[in-house]
DNA sequence: TGGATTTGACCGACC
DNA sequence: GGGTCGGTCAAATCC
């Protein structure tokens, strides 16, 4: 089993090295940034056995029926369009403002800054995506200039930004999905990990509101976020979910603790994994799983524009989970972890090389070219 | 009182 | 077969 892929684990980690400032704000509302709307499915979270305990949650990535784990692997037996080749793992690492949908369409996609994935294999991000892959590479670059604002630095918009990363991480199993592009993810998992800038998700929506509002602000929050946890987290985080926590850990590469949440809606298996660093920003964001519901109308967010409430997933193909951030921040800049190797510790990224292998990763190279461009 | 968070323990996967 | 690690559960606690 493990072999199907291997697991996610992480490798995301890898990058917890990085703090960013926050900017998102500039243009557009914070809101956008994050905005993940993925809504996909993947299945629903049968109730959990009692049997199984611990394991719920992997199973219901997986899949229903089976008993099989497979994280995320599962190939897909037949999946109707893409192949799926998409790899049976593929992380896809997007910014967190943008969204993969985005990325997709776009091929620019990450180049805006300068690096990033890569580009010159000429595949688009899709490509890239699959870091894990055999090669182990994935991502590159992202993180570059991340760091330079970290103390707060907030730019006025045209960074290339902070760009957290992120790293979307499809698993799918099942999907229930309406939509073809439901089945595209069907098998696949996903997941994103998304390098957040900081963590919103822990501000209380008044205060991001302000946020907006100002620009000058964000300073004070960081500084703000310093303090330990004035408060707790709120449900609804940067992305315009509910989620709960359900555990913490402190993984052993990084000083930084990492947070487990659920999505809070009934059947929706989606789970994140956030990473935060001392000062309690966030440094890592980690999707697994879509939601197979429209995401909540928040009192906040939605300015305006782009309501984008609730799209169920028509956009087309989206990836496979809409996530759909945007902030102003262009993101460009995502963070490999090649880059962050350097930062991160090599044990960290043996093992995820090293489990990345068992799977089989080497799919990725294709399936990308489905989606489209 | 109900829901969310905290936190230690358990379990499976991997080496 | 044993150790390590990540992920999840669940009781206790908090709000
Ligand atoms: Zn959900």
């Amino acid at each position: 089993m493990g072999s199907s892929t291997g697991s996610l684990d992480t490798s995301a980690n890898s990058y917890r090295a990085f703090s960013f400032a926050n900017q998102f704000m500039n243009t557009s509302s914070y809101s956008d940034l994050l905005n993940a709307d993925d809504d996909t499915i993947i299945e629903n979270q049968r109730p959990r056995n009692p049997l199984s305990r611990g394991f719920s949650d992997r199973v219901s990535d997986r899949l229903i029926g089976g008993g099989i784990p497979k994280f995320k692997s599962i190939q897909p037996p037949s999946i109707p369009i893409s192949p799926p080749a998409v790899s049976p793992s593929s992380y896809f690492s997007i910014p967190p403002g943008l969204s993969p949908a985005e990325l997709l369409d776009s091929p620019v996609l990450l180049s805006s800054s300068n690096m990033m994935l890569s580009p010159t294999t000429g595949t688009f991000p899709t490509h890239s995506f699959n870091w894990r892959g055999s090669s182990g590479n994935y991502q590159q670059g992202i993180k570059e200039e991340q760091r330079s604002y970290s103390d707060f630095s907030f730019q006025p918009h045209t960074r290339p930004a902070t760009a957290p990363q992120s790293i979307f991480q499809s698993s799918s199993s099942m999907i229930s999905t309406p939509s073809e592009f439901s089945a595209l993810k069907t098998n696949i998992k996903s997941e994103y990990n998304t390098a957040v800038q900081r963590d919103r998700s822990e501000i209380p929506a008044n205060v991001q509101s302000n946020i907006q509002s100002n620009s000058g602000f964000q300073s004070d929050f960081s500084q703000g976020q310093q303090a330990p946890q004035p408060f707790r987290e709120q449900r609804r985080s940067d992305d315009g979910y509910n989620w709960r926590k359900y555990g913490q850990k402190q993984v052993k590469g990084s000083e930084n603790p990492r947070s487990y949440y659920k999505c809070t809606f009934p059947n929706c298996p989606t789970k994140k994994k956030v990473e935060r660093s001392l000062d309690g920003q966030i440094t890592e964001i980690v999707y697994k799983g879509t939601h197979n519901h429209p995401k909540p109308q928040s009192t906040r967010r939605t300015s305006g524009s782009s309501s984008q409430a609730i799209q169920p997933s028509g956009s087309a193909e989206i990836s496979d989970h809409s996530y759909v951030g945007r902030s102003g921040a262009p993101m460009e800049t995502v963070t490999t972890p090649e880059n962050s190797s350097v930062s991160m510790g090599d044990d960290e990224f043996d093992r995820s090389s090293q489990r990345s292998k068992s799977g089989g990763d080497e799919i990725d190279d294709d399936e990308p070219d489905t989606k489209r461009w």
